[in-house]
RNA sequence: GGUAGGGUUCCCGAGCGGUCAAAGGGGGCAGACUGUAAAUCUGCUGGCGUAGCCUUCGAAGGUUCGAGUCCUUCCCCUACCA
């Protein structure tokens, strides 16, 4: 199969700028390809996966990825999919942003620290930020040079415009689209880039790259989006209790990570698993053709999988473990077949790897507060909540509900040294006794 | 620049000078039912060791015993006009 035929089949492909010449290029040369990521938080997120995915099977087939880091246009604000004004970042944040950003994505595509990309005749990914082309730019020279080819009339066409045209836009919004094009123009003729990848909401972006590159260049190039992911209530995808969930550890635990995975809706999973597992298409197929039990199952690879991918193997056995032994196995005999490392696990009760929070007997001597070790241990985030969480019935210490708000905390409610909190069914922290 | 209408809690949106921590909806959390799913029903949804008190309705002042509500100035948004 070819990555194009790959790519289709795994549900990734939503609009081609032309999809017989792209699939030629794809499936005969090695091509060099952009996506594009703004540094607006110093992680990246679920909703970054889908392009790396993209952009991880592109380059197992040999074509060669540019990430773009959108130093300079993160300064700007892309007013795509969004309803209003875009905050500002202060310079120094986006600077230490891109350098977070960067640092992750190694997990999901081979990159290229060495050479910058200058020399080098492999497939490893070139990291850049376009602040290094677009800081400097002067304004006179690139209204003459690449101002003139942007028709307004043809801009104002564009849903993404239109939709602001309600509430209002920025001029310097309204560039946003400009300089996404110089990014391509300069990728184009100065890394031989032919093929920019982006979501359902960056067409007409992508597009007016296109055109730029085409005039400018009279060399042709592509462009390729991805559906846009929203769930059941049509919220976008990978949006989550507290906001996103993100790939940095220290900001979504690695268990909040595969819990994420695990929870998804019946519905999503098989799309989910092409997108965010590389299992072959036909085990996906089987897997989620299988009886209603097995979702469970599926949903215990999908989670398992996507960990594996964004922390390692270790870290989602660990992850895996950690569920499975608070809430139990989908298949603990493993009857169903998968070619999932999944399998490799060996399979015991170990909750070690839940979150945790250590308190010393110094601290229970003192009177430990129940509500202040919900909040203390970020099960809850106030004492308020916390009162609210028992008074509904939902707070558990070693899975007996908790009644007495004034409880405080004993020595003999440990066993081995640990105490269970949880908050309902799914949050749960470890409480240890250390010293 | 002019005129008119606006800025309310996570979001949308209601709000008579006191009965406003602020209707209603969405979202979220929890309970019941389940399969760690969906749908449904129920409760909760600013902070404080919960007593009362504190902070919150674009910003700063003012009137008043009392301001989300009235006045002044400023900032921002929207529409029309220039």
């Amino acid at each position: 199969m070819n990555v194009f035929d790959l790519l289709s089949q795994r549900g990734f492909i939503y609009q081609l700028t032309d999809d017989v010449e792209i699939e030629e290029k794809l499936t005969n040369d090695r091509l060099v390809f952009y996506i594009g990521i703004d540094p607006t938080a110093n992680s990246l997120h679920i909703g970054h996966l889908l392009p790396l995915m993209a952009a991880r099977w592109l380059q197992q087939y040999g074509h060669k990825p540019i990430i773009l880091i959108g130093g300079g246009t993160a300064m700007v604000g892309d007013p795509s999919g969004k309803t209003e004004m875009r905050m500002m970042l202060a310079e120094n944040e986006i600077e230490s942003h891109g350098q977070a950003l960067k640092s992750q994505l190694n997990q999901f595509i081979a990159t290229d620290t060495q050479t910058n990309g200058s020399s080098t005749e492999d497939n490893s990914a070139i990291v850049l930020n376009n602040k290094d082309w677009l800081e400097n730019l002067k304004y006179i020279d690139f209204l003459r040079d690449f101002g003139r080819h942007f028709s307004v009339n043809k801009m104002l066409t564009a849903e993404s415009v239109r939709l602001r045209l309600e509430t209002g836009l920025s001029f310097l919004e309204f560039n946003y689209s400009l300089l996404q094009s110089y990014d391509f123009y300069i990728l184009a003729k100065d890394y031989d880039c032919v093929l920019q990848l982006g979501g359902q909401d960056q067409w007409g972006n992508i597009v007016a790259g296109v055109d730029l590159t085409r005039r400018v260049l009279s060399r042709p190039v592509y462009g390729m989006t991805f559906p846009l992911l929203t769930d059941k209530q049509g919220r976008k995808f990978g949006k989550s209790v507290d906001g996103a969930i993100w790939l940095d550890k220290s900001k979504t635990s690695i268990f909040d990570y595969y819990q994420f995975w695990r929870n998804v809706d019946d519905a999503d999973v098989g799309k989910l698993l092409f997108y965010y597992t590389t299992l072959p298409i036909d085990e996906i197929k089987r897997l989620v053709s299988m009886d209603d039990r097995a979702i469970n199952r599926a949903k215990e690879i999908l989670a398992f999988e996507a960990t594996s991918l964004a922390h390692g193997d270790d870290a989602a056995k660990e992850a895996f473990i950690a569920a499975t032994s608070q809430f139990g196995y989908a298949d603990k005999e493993c009857h169903i077949k998968t070619s999932s490392k999944i399998l490799s696990i060996d399979i015991k009760d170990d909750s070690s790897n839940l979150p945790s929070f250590s308190i010393n007997s110094t601290d229970i001597e003192k009177g430990y507060w129940i509500i202040k070790l919900m909040v203390d241990s970020g099960l809850e985030k106030s004492n308020g909540a916390a009162r609210r969480l028992i008074k509904g019935g939902g707070a558990y210490l070693n899975d007996t509900r908790i009644t007495d708000m004034d409880k405080a905390i004993e020595l003999s409610d440990f066993s081995n040294g640990t105490i269970s909190l949880r908050s309902g069914k799914k949050n749960i922290r470890r409480i240890i006794l250390s010293g």
